[in-house]
DNA sequence: TTCAGAATGTAGCATTATTTTCAGAGCAAA
DNA sequence: TTTGCTCTGAAAATAATGCTACATTCTGAA
């Protein structure tokens, strides 16, 4: 079933994607993306949409199987009128050729659920006053995560140090967080992550932060964590999914938002340190090769 | 607004139906009788499939208020480009009483799309496949990733820990991978991350690992890793985000899927697995009281 | 760094599609 | 039947599309 010559052009374009090179799978990407309209108009008018030449397009439709573009052009013709004359069909279910019972279509369901009613439910002014606490240059930023949110505590870590200066990463051993706790100030801000089972020492060390007078922008889930009580911004994220646990997509969505906010916002300094972190990259690089 | 100039084509069509010829009406009914695609061709496929000559075709779309045939296409394609995006519910907009503008908006938008394009060509059984690999127990289970995606690793690593036994988490310094490499043997898995910009490190371990009989499962993006090539297993993900980065929203979503899979294909193991995990927790919260 | 080989784009050409021109067919009215 | 009109399609002219050959650029290995 392997062959390259079956099967829909977007089939054949998946299986055919690794032997693919760069400028084959910027149009492979155009043409998915819009599918299949996007490939019905002129060789040309594909070309310049997907920013490659014309004869790319010709040795793509090759590469596929078909004789030529206009080939190529016919196939999709016939898989549209094949879609558009069975009935609805059309987006019933999120992978092709899986029964809606598969579990990709059953997580599919449950996070665009998630996503949509936690944005429903999302205070648009505290996402914002979010994003001015962690772009403010004055104010040191430490994040901390629980045993499985440890991983949205590293990634939103990661990004912020690119981002600004003063971002910490308090470790996942609540032993040294003391230390931590001592070198907080008025207005530093403390980003925790609460999921459930909520852990204890969590909720202490969120009220020993902000006896410090540290703000706590607090990530949870929609029951709410007991250390709530303590922030002074809060987002609930609903984390239902199909599974003996929780689901961190909309977590980790919200945090994205978050960084590419906070990004906008300074994204003079921003673009600095990334163009100096790229050049660091390559010096690394380069001392490797000395090794 | 009676007027020629605007509407669908099958509108324009019905509008004018009774000022029509004989032979243009003809066509009419061909063109309706399979719309849009029988108009997707060329006009000669066209007056063929119509019984009738070109340049009625051509007259025809003039009469339509188009400037010819060319233009004709045009709006066929931009109107099969609205029906097909549609039925897929054009939110509004995602978060309550915030402009579609606002980053949250977009950023939702961006991941649905990224989500809907990755599970179109996401392969099953590929999926399933990685499924039955990281459920053999008999086989050890490494999971690396690269700077930015290093998150990823640790997430999947920290649930499957509590699946299952002999899981490895690679750590993100390249100078210890070749011990780690040492001690893998045939049948075992590596799951790699690897998101542009790509590391060449990760291209060199996938290497390393295959050549010692170790399978590969690749998370990439849409444009593939180089490390692809060695990979047994692949999922290529989404990612684009309004942001200077990419989203690895897609990808959790990929990990979770997989998780609950595997969690449920073992699910003997892991229910008592997870309860005995309860217990140590219990008693190392028990242990700490008497610190 | 240098070099070979692959990948990509440019330019021109062959092909095909579209439009225009024009002659003949059909039809209604005188 | 004739006349004049519209409609229609054949064929030529024009425009465009798609393909091939070749030059350039890029990539990866030595």
């Amino acid at each position: 079933m392997s062959e390259t010559s079956s099967g829909t052009v977007a089939e054949r374009i998946s299986r055919l994607f690794e032997t693919l090179t760069h400028a084959e799978r910027k149009l492979s990407n155009v043409m998915l993306e819009n599918y299949p309209v996007s490939g019905l108009g002129t060789i040309t008018a594909l070309a310049e949409t997907a920013e490659v030449s014309a004869p790319t397009v010709a040795r793509m439709a090759r590469k596929l199987g078909y004789g030529g573009f206009p080939e190529l052009q016919t196939a999709l013709r016939t898989e549209l009128e094949a879609t558009l004359s069975s009935p609805i069909a059309k987006h019933d279910s999120w992978a092709a050729n899986a029964p809606d019972t598969h579990i990709l279509n059953r997580f599919a369901e449950a996070v665009t659920d998630n996503l949509r009613q936690t944005l429903q439910q999302l205070d648009l002014e505290d996402f914002d006053a979010v994003v001015d606490l962690l772009s403010d240059p004055s104010r040191n930023i430490y994040v901390v995560g629980g045993r499985i949110s440890r991983s949205m505590a590293d990634y939103l870590f990661t990004h912020m140090q690119v981002i600004r200066d003063r971002v910490t990463l308090i470790p996942p051993n609540s032993n040294t967080w003391p230390h931590y706790v001592l070198n907080m100030t008025e207005g530093d801000v403390l980003v925790a992550f609460d999921i459930r089972r909520y852990e204890h020492d969590t909720h202490r060390l969120a009220e020993m932060a902000t006896e410090q007078g540290a703000q706590l922008v607090l990530f949870t889930d929609q029951w709410g964590s007991p250390a709530a009580r303590h922030a002074s911004h809060g987002f609930r994220a609903r984390i239902e999914a199909p599974s003996a646990w929780d689901s961190s997509v909309v977590i980790m969505f919200i945090l994205e938002a978050l960084i590419a906010a906070v990004e906008t916002e300074r994204w003079e300094e921003t673009r600095d340190r990334m163009k100096t972190l790229e050049q660091l990259f390559d010096r690394t690089k380069l001392f490797r090769k000395f090794t």
